[in-house]
DNA sequence: TATGAATGAGCATTCATTCAT
DNA sequence: AATGAATGAATGCTCATTCAT
């Protein structure tokens, strides 16, 4: 049965809800129940809609996606130069790592490490690595790159990926200050001039 | 009570046995039973040695430790050539990660994730990164490292478990291959020469 | 969340079988299980009204108080002689001591016994005391009551509720008379006249 | 099998420590390993002599019993005013009410609560007021008893019992004073004079 | 559709009891 | 005899899931 508009507003209702249980609680330890309550529906209502966490986790997941790296395609689009488009993404990537304990990170890790089969993270890698990577080309096209070749650029954007996923499982592990991360981030431009 | 030798022997076999269901099933999802049904021993019989999967895979944490860096500690006390140490370390590094799917890794970032106030990773970034730092020191003194001064030595110490934690949550996203290792270790050793 | 007026049934259905379940097992020996068994629902069923046998316990005793002394009360209200009130009581008193095995009595002392810090009984004696003295001022101020004065009746109406206790707990250890009883009661009706 | 000298002198140092569990614990929830605890010996050492709490608890009770009233018996060997007698009686009874939280009685009537067809309770009840009655035959033979007829005494006797075991379950109920419990035995005194 | 009471499968946990050493 | 490790039956308790209203 296709959802009707007001189904799917339901939808967007539960699943921004459910998000904040996730990012309060992680991934695991959420119930069904968590999310009913959270919603102030009842149970049938929810199972209307969805069956387990883990699909409610793929919705959030999925409507959330793009949402990271649309800087770097809205920076590419506007002109602006591939250093600076860059450096705002990093003062974003920045950001979320300082406050990674209230975005769902956590239980993003969470759910993709209990769930083993499962290929949304290595999708999202591989994406933001080729909007990484044409940041890059896009950068040495117009000479505002100039410390890497055009064959690098795979190699460059996935070690970037690595630093990102790193400086976010430290920050879990223990709250770290901007001056550290600026520094890694610092290590990685290296890369470039 | 103090554990006789038996108790103890006992104890090993419980771990080992249960380090066996983590590799396989991860942390959340392993449930006393499962751990019963490995060891092949009766409910009351595991209750007696631990109460909670937890003490079992904070006691395999903490009989696992120190392996990981000894092979840094060892070749500093053989006087081995730094860039040769770190090198083994590397490999030894990239054999752990291309396996990580039949290590207890993700098992351990569940844990970790599951009991947020807990800060056994947190020390075991901070450990680690103290024997980095000493063997760059080694290295620099031994002017077998050129590349960095020793003010530097602490943040590429923490840079290089940036990167090793970044390439170890990669590889549990997707099998990886050895020469995607080598080009991302290889990038972070540039930083040295 | 307030009980519907259908939960509030179940509670009482519920609390209407336990009781049949503490009658005839006492309080200590009564599982969860008999109790759902009794209710004839499931577990999770139980669960979702009361979490522990105590708080049944503590539910039927909060539902069932009050009736022991209205006769008492009623009767001051209807103006009836002070010594036929009392004598009212007794004869009540009597048939549950003689029934005592057919009634809750052993339970509530396997109850208060198994939870020390529990001031449930002693506010019964507390309030049952009051009620008594308050019908001996009435007898003693009607002229119904001569035996005693004002100031003894406190005194009094703990020497009743001492004999009374004492009469259920023999009463519990080895069937008893009619007989006995009115014997019992007798002795301590002589210090009223 | 018969017991040796020294298995009876193992078996009075159970009973010894499982009493002081008894005391502190209560009956029911006592459980075979607290008295191993407790005794600090093997569960088999403990089990080769008892097989249960019950039969711990009732072999404490058998060698307990006597000294309760043996104050009346010695008394009427020793030829003391019958009054006398009964106010020593009083006076101890009334020292183990005061402290019955550190005697063994919360945990007697548990037991003999939880046990329905067990009827240690009544024989103790029987043979007090046995020796209770002949101490009041006595003290109406030697014209210190005057208030009372040869007739009377099973009553009086009973009486008694009841108002003891009243008291006892009261003052289990909360802490009472030692004023309390004169004014409460004054009031039976009364039948004597 | 929405509700939330009811279900029962499944894991946690405790203890009396046994038995090889 | 004494030990205490091991057993497993029994109960506690939680949740995903269903379904009558």
């Amino acid at each position: 049965m296709a959802l009707t508009a007001k189904g799917a507003e339901k939808k967007r209702y539960i699943l921004e809800k459910a998000a904040a249980v996730f990012i309060r609680a992680g991934y695991t330890s959420v119930t069904m129940k968590d999310i009913v309550d959270e919603c102030g529906i009842s149970r049938g209502g929810l199972y209307k809609y969805y069956s387990s966490t883990r699909e409610i986790f793929e919705d959030i997941l999925t409507a959330g996606k793009e949402s990271d790296f649309c800087l770097l395609t809205k920076g590419m689009e506007n002109g602006v130069n591939a250093l600076h488009i860059l450096s705002d993404f990093f003062q974003q990537q920045k950001e979320e790592i300082l406050n990674v304990e209230s975005t769902i990170r956590a239980a993003i890790y969470e759910f993709f490490l209990s769930h083993k089969n499962n290929d949304l993270l290595n999708k999202f890698y591989t994406e933001t690595a080729a909007v990484i990577a044409q940041t890059l080309e896009y950068g040495i096209r117009r000479n505002e790159i100039t410390g890497i070749t055009s064959k690098d650029v795979g190699k460059i954007a996935n070690h970037m990926i690595v630093i990102l996923e790193g400086l976010n499982i430290v920050a879990l592990s223990k709250p770290v200050s901007p001056a550290f991360i600026e520094e890694q981030l610092d290590l990685f431009m290296k890369n470039l001039a």
